[in-house]
RNA sequence: GCGAGAGUGGCGGAAUAGGCAGACGCGCAAGAUUUAGGAUCUUGUGGGGAACCGUGAGGGUUCGAGUCCCUCCUCUCGCACCA
């Protein structure tokens, strides 16, 4: 019988959703294993870089199920966001329309992959039974001061029309549709996530089981920094004049400190140049650099540009008045919105004191001395060498004239130590209406009010007009709108904004282990006995939003009391992407792979099509293959089994056509082999090959030891580093040595029983061991065998270490390490002395060795004989 | 500039712990089968006539280096005037 994989495919998914199979039942006899992938935003399709992320989560899940393990593997839609509302005031089709017909879709596209979720706990942000507890844990965040609203100069996207969080905000471009940011006033709720800046930089130390570059975008986002911040007196300032206030990390320069440097945006600018002669000038100097956008004036390379204000501060080590100026390249969110400048050791001081002409003082003398005060080419910044210029700190080295010059300041109350981070609050207001509303009131009376818990949850009303004219469409609903104070009963109204949707991405892996809670966001013992997450799975482009978000959400909610750990995801799998050349046409534009002919032209006007490099498959560059097209050519195993072995996971993927009619290829090979011997394989006792191991011939001996040595591999190949490629390709491997051996079939195989056993032990084994990676087609030849049971109902197969040991060796022979020779079968328990006895006995040795004085031999047991000559 | 990673056949990629470089697959070639094609099966396939040479370049350590150390080049990704 042909291998068709349509129906094979559809019968056993028809299979496990009536038999409810990946359901999980809590058994605490078994250990937990809860593989969790990133769960996708429902736009209506899945594409390759769903089917390669969720496919490797499936094998893990299979695999972990095979051995043992009470596996957790849910699946659920991140299913607010800008892309429903959009479509929303393009097409009139309401958000929870669109959404839930690309949810259902998007399911039955899940569905024909085989992926072995439990769909009993699917989730879908929008429902209210989800985002009520997003309105729980805001109240909560509130109460504790974790939550707050305050006027602040937002990220506004005008292209979205709505605010963004720093962390979306990509090269001064929105992270969603690229278009650029401006700054903007507005009242802002937001999340004291800096409260757990330190426990959140800490940590990292915990996350082994991460990559090392995730962590690294981690901590640099949080970005500590240790210092001191320093008052610097306005010299002849009105009395209402505070001091300037700098941060610093560098205390030990303060003396080589010439000048001062203020933000254009500080609010300073307008108090120190009020009444000054040249303030006009001034202010159009301020309103044209804060026009500038962002991404040019903050390239290091952009030129240093500033004005002097016509005010002098005291340096409060120097006791001299230096200049105070406004410079470019200060930023206001940053520090204090104010520098002190120590040109000598600062490259951007430098450049900006050489280009209006200010003082440069060296007060670090590199350890060799041969800094020249009056003849700096540049600034010198490493922390090495003595303080020069610098009273009674002179002499002293940089780390101790740090330590001993924060001391002096502080005891003089000129200032304190302080961190600073670079982490600053979560924004989570949303001028949008797709989304879950922040549960607060707004009463003229009595200010600002949280919705009593047990008015939750704030519905999203459904009847609204989409305009697309910006605001919040919510703030016109009066029946959303308008309320009674629930603290004094006269009119109040509703606060308007809705949540960020990373909010609703933040907690949804608490959400999985008891979906069905109706009191609590998360069942405590639920949480308690599923996670963390064992291994979490998705792209590097949530390496800083999505998983900072929610290892702050879990400290909190851990510091609620309502689950026990402190970090979310134990082990992480950033997967690469998958990648594609480009089709140019003239005429068209990008153009679909699938419109181009083999000899690369396009198929609607026949022009030549140029073939562009190897990139990301995106819509915009049509560089894509849809996996459904893909899956009813070939089916859902061939396209699992080839994102499986184009390449490790966590390295992008070349797609490859060729590559694909491999893998279908290989399943079809696999499928003729097994079919060759199911009929006669089918009456074997599975366990005869047990009783007969010592009176097999030598060629079913062998044969087993290959057998089990793939065995071997493949099980360390999955757990150690996830290495499916080389996996799948020891299995390719077995089925290559099981051609050799035995397809097709010979009567003398067929007569021998002891052959067949073999055999029967070698076909069961290859079974299994596909079934992770292709489960359909190994579930079909499993049944073929006769078997009652389901592959993924039996245990993982398991090696036997004698018969690896039992392997002839191969010898490698070598003279002053170059290879001159194998020693071919040699056993295990080989002496060395037996060994380099037989290899100075070997012919091919002759030449090389002869009358040659041999001054050392290596010997590197079960591999090699190297003569020194 | 800083941080992370990577450079291996015609291509995707292998190579525990420093020990046969190129597993497996693609492509290509030859043969078998077939009316023919496709499919399938078998064999071969880094370069070189050879000795030998080959893992981005050059040094080093070692009996032995794709792997370790130093210098450099190229590419990818992330961050970037962070005081």
């Amino acid at each position: 019988m042909k291998y068709d994989p349509q129906i094979i495919e559809a019968r056993w998914q028809a299979y496990w959703a009536k038999h409810g199979t990946f359901n999980v039942e809590d058994n605490p006899s078994q250990p937990k294993y809860y593989c969790l992938e990133m769960f996708p935003y429902p736009s209506g399709r899945i594409h390759m870089g769903h089917v390669r992320n969720y496919t490797i989560g499936d094998v893990l899940a299979r695999f972990h199920r095979m051995n043992g393990f009470n596996v957790l593997h849910p699946m659920g839609w991140d299913a607010f966001g800008l892309p429903a509302e959009n479509t929303a005031i393009e097409q009139n089709i309401h958000p929870v329309e669109w959404t839930q017909t690309n949810i259902t879709s998007m399911r039955t596209q899940l569905k024909r992959i085989g992926l072995s979720y439990d769909w009993t706990r699917e989730i879908a942000t929008c429902n209210p039974s989800y985002y009520k507890w997003n309105q729980w844990i805001f109240l909560k965040m509130y109460q504790r001061g974790l939550a707050y609203k305050k006027r602040s100069p937002v990220n506004w996207c005008e292209s979205c029309k709505t605010v963004l969080a720093n962390e979306q905000v990509i090269n001064n471009l929105c992270w969603r549709c690229s278009s650029e940011v401006f700054p903007k006033e507005l009242d802002q709720w937001f999340f004291k996530i800096t409260a757990y800046a330190e426990e959140l930089l800490s940590s990292c130390d915990s996350l082994t089981g991460w990559p090392q570059r995730v962590l690294a975008m981690q901590r640099h986002w949080i970005g500590k920094s240790e210092g001191i911040e320093v008052d610097f007196k306005v010299v002849d300032a009105s009395p209402n004049l505070q001091p300037i206030r700098i941060f610093t990390t560098r205390p030990d320069t303060i003396f080589g400190a010439t000048f001062i440097s203020v933000a254009p945006e500080s609010p300073l600018v307008d108090l120190l140049i009020k009444g000054k002669n040249n303030e006009q000038e001034i202010r159009e100097f301020v309103t044209r650099i804060s026009r500038q956008d962002r991404s040019t004036r903050t390239e290091t390379s952009s030129e240093k540009e500033g004005l002097f204000t016509g005010c002098y501060a005291k340096n409060p080590l120097t006791g001299d008045a230096i200049p105070i100026w406004i410079a470019n390249f200060v930023l206001y969110e940053y520090g204090t919105g104010a520098i002190m400048a120590v040109p000598a050791h600062d490259q951007r001081d430098f450049e900006f004191a050489q280009q209006y002409k200010l003082p440069i003082r060296l007060v670090i003398q590199n350890p060799s001395g041969t800094l020249d005060p009056d003849n700096l080419t540049e600034a010198y910044t490493q922390e090495e060498g003595y303080l020069v210029n610098s009273n009674n700190f002179s002499t002293l080295p940089v780390k101790e004239g740090k330590s001993r010059i924060t001391r002096w300041i502080e005891e003089k109350e000129h200032g304190t130590k302080i961190i600073h981070y670079r982490l600053r609050d979560w924004g989570v207001s949303r001028q949008r209406y797709w989304g879950t509303p922040i549960p607060m009131i707004i009463c003229k009376n009595c200010g600002l009010l949280p919705v009593p818990e047990q008015d939750l949850p704030v519905v999203l009303p459904l009847d609204v007009p989409f305009t697309g004219k910006g605001g919040s469409p919510l703030e016109d609903i009066a029946e959303f709108s308008h309320i009674t104070c629930p603290n004094c009963g006269n009119q109040a109204t509703r606060e308007s904004d809705t949540m960020d949707t990373f909010v609703d991405s933040s907690w949804y892996f608490l959400r999985y282990t008891s979906p069905h809670q109706q009191d609590l966001p998360v069942n405590p013992t639920a949480s308690d006995r599923w996670m963390a997450v064992d291994q979490y799975i998705g792209g590097i482009e949530h390496a800083v939003l999505h998983l900072l978000y929610a290892r702050f959400f879990t400290k909190v909610l851990r510091d609620l009391g309502l689950i026990t750990v402190s970090e979310p995801f134990a082990n992480l799998l950033t997967q690469g992407m998958v990648c594609k050349e480009t089709y140019h046409c003239p005429k068209h534009g990008f153009i679909l792979p699938s419109d181009a002919t083999d000899t690369h032209h396009c198929t609607h006007c026949a022009s030549t099509v140029s073939v562009g490099r190897i990139e990301k498959m995106s819509k915009s560059k049509k560089n894509i293959i849809d996996p459904e097209a893909l899956i009813s050519r070939y089916g859902a195993d061939t396209a699992r089994l080839f994102s499986l072995f184009a390449a490790p996971p966590e390295k992008d993927l070349e797609w490859s056509d060729d590559g694909v009619e491999g893998a279908a290829r290989f399943l079809n090979r696999v499928w003729r082999l097994v079919s060759e011997y199911s009929e006669v394989l089918k009456s074997l006792d599975p366990n005869f090959v047990q009783d007969m191991v010592n009176e097999m011939p030598q060629a079913s001996r062998n044969l087993r030891r290959q057998v089990h040595h793939r065995i071997c591999k493949v099980t360390q190949d999955i757990k150690r580093e996830f290495q499916f490629n080389t996996a799948i390709s020891a299995i390719m491997e077995l089925v290559n040595i099981l051609y050799a051996f035995g397809f097709p079939i010979t009567t003398t195989i067929k007569k021998n029983s002891k052959t067949l056993g073999v055999m029967k032990e070698a076909i069961n084994a290859l079974i299994m061991l596909l079934s992770p990676f292709t489960p359909h087609i190994a579930e079909e030849m499993w049944a073929a065998l006769g078997n009652d049971s389901h592959v993924l109902h039996s245990s993982w197969p398991q090696y036997d270490p004698t018969l690896l040991q039992e392997e002839p060796l191969t010898i490698i022979l070598q003279v002053n390490g170059k290879t001159r020779g194998k020693l071919e079968g040699i056993s295990h328990d080989w002496t060395k002395e037996q060994v380099v006895e037989k290899a100075r006995k070997e012919p091919k040795m002759d030449s090389w060795l002869q009358g040659k004085t041999t001054r050392k031999v290596i010997y590197v047991e079960h591999r090699l004989v190297n003569f020194v000559i």
